[in-house]
DNA sequence: AATGAATGAGTTTTCATTCAT
DNA sequence: TATGAATGAAAACTCATTCAT
């Protein structure tokens, strides 16, 4: 009775190509819908903004987790970009200290997205971002340790300090009543916690 | 023609003074499940712990966040109850400070109640939140200014880094791996920001 | 452990005299929200707009149904009233026509009360409407017959073709887009069917 | 963590093909309760009754009032479809007038469907059943004027007669106390309306 | 005789997950 | 390999009816 085949869109997003392809537009999707609604997003709505079915989403992210977690992880890509040029660009003398650089841009992407605050809340409590962690302290002892050295930092200030003040920061943000007062507050703690604030420009 | 609504239990909890035990025993049971699984818990759940119709939760609190500000609000009773035994116990110069008491058992109530971020969180985002805050402006101000006046305190410490150093504080508990771990995370946080940390025993 | 009895509010609206105001209030009431908001109105709401609670509407009317059926029978109450009266002033010749008034009654209620409508279509299916229906049928039936005798109207109008022409005044009334409309589209029909039409004044 | 959505049963209507199928179930179904008891049946019962979940329901039409109209436009699409083929017949001088035909449709229609009524009435108020009015009136018209002009109805006969008579018609249709005592009150009041009565047969 | 809180079945609605095509 | 419809459990919400006080 039923009348003929039409399987799939015209013109789907066929090919091992296309599959990283949509793996990543799932990914911006998900990026910014949990930054906009939190984690509990469904995930069928970020299927739908990312246009691709429901079926791309699984077979890319199991679970919701893997999904959030992929975003964190992107996350901590950026991280070791910014740290890498940080650092190749610290041999000019008049650079800021690499570390600053860093710490900065983890306080920005605090600042930015909602759901990097849930996600962490979240990944805690789960293995795998247990490595996740070792990823972003590994970056940063090394740049830790040598801001220490110039002097550009406190000289008692630890890798675990450094991950307290990341956390104590996630608090701030998440119960800032708007954008502006969550900049002025943060500053005010890094500044409480002799570590540096954001940069000038957003 | 009606199929809805057939006849109640046998032995209900019935009549005006029932009433108000109902009432706490929905707030109970909403505090200790919201702690456990946080604030998406079903409200069936919520009402079935209580041993309750779903109807007497809805007619108590008719949204989510009513039920979440409640407890938030006891939270705050508490709160006042302990700064009012700790000014009446102050004039015992051996006593400790009023301002100590309070922030540490606001530390207390943070560290063993995951919610209590959540609702904080949530809460932030509602006007009726805003109240919630002031009631604890005010309650904590004259202990401030007398904890500064005393010198048990920096005497820079304004309120607005109280609220600070609290909210810094649900993100240093919140993204914390474990009790212990909280524990000590929050100390640490607390000498950084000169504060007193928690309190030896619980 | 409740407290004390208070077992209801201050001002109860006791004893006997009262319990007939509780019952027309009730009533004035379900005719107004039926007019509204039609037949479905939860019964909560009826009791609450009474002022009375709601064991006080099911003592005095069990079912939905009941409470209908009393508001129509208070409609039939007033037409009887107004047949009474324009017979009686159907001596001074220059009088409109009793059965003209009685009519022009009817279509007035029809267009100022949605329920009207929907009690009647329920109460059809409904035996003891059937009382109700014999009641209007009484009321009618005379002063049909000495209109038909006077000659102002048609001499083949039967009792039976007057309860056509309400009825299909409910499928115009019903579904008109508004209250003007409504009143065009009945004079229309009615014009159509040898009745009078609607009275000049609202 | 997420307790809903378990999988689903064994065999079922899948693919893009069966998605048409499960809709006109749906419809079928919708129709047929619709009728049956009136535009308040639960929708799951007529999900239950298409034999589909109630996502499917749900997916197709999102509210009540989008399937009430599905079944309004069908019924719209069989008069069109009615008036064609009474068109196409007429230019045999023994047919029956194209309109006359497609008038008698429209109160079996009536008839046959006491929801027909009520999706009516409520599709009044509905800016979507103007368009759905405006599809009658664009059948209706070609119609009746050449019926006119043939002679076969009152000259005077306008199109706002003809929807004044249909909606009367809801009126007497909805309360009659039964299917041969309706029949003969239809037929009864299209007579003093001019119009032409039910046919013959069903 | 009145009050109004409580019950809990019935309905609506959402969405994680599967799977025919 | 992708699509997106289908499933159906679970959660949210409503309200007729009862009954302790």
């Amino acid at each position: 009775m039923s009348t003929r085949g039409l399987p799939n869109s015209p013109r789907a997003n066929r090919g091992p190509a296309a599959a990283a392809e949509n793996r990543s537009a799932v990914l911006r999707s998900a990026r910014r819908l949990f930054a906009e609604h939190g984690l509990h997003v469904p995930l069928t709505a970020i299927a739908q903004d990312a246009g691709v079915g429901q079926g791309v989403l699984y077979r890319h992210f199991p679970t919701r987790m893997d999904l959030a977690l992929a975003v964190f992880d992107e996350n901590l890509d950026h991280i070791e970009e910014v740290a890498a040029q940080a650092t190749a660009a610290s041999s000019d003398s008049s650079a800021t200290d690499p570390f600053t650089t860093v710490w900065q841009e983890l306080l920005t992407l605090s600042l930015a997205d909602i759901a990097f605050v849930e996600i962490a809340v979240q990944a805690v409590r789960n293995d795998r971002a247990l490595a996740a962690n070792g990823r972003l302290r590994r970056v940063v002892t090394p740049l830790l340790d040598e801001a220490r050295a110039r002097g550009s930092i406190d000289s008692r200030l630890s890798v675990a300090d450094f991950f307290l003040a990341l956390r104590a920061s996630y608090g701030v943000v998440s119960t800032a009543m708007d954008a502006a007062a969550a900049r002025a507050d943060i500053d005010d703690l890094m500044t409480r916690l002799g570590l540096p604030g954001l940069p000038e420009r957003h």
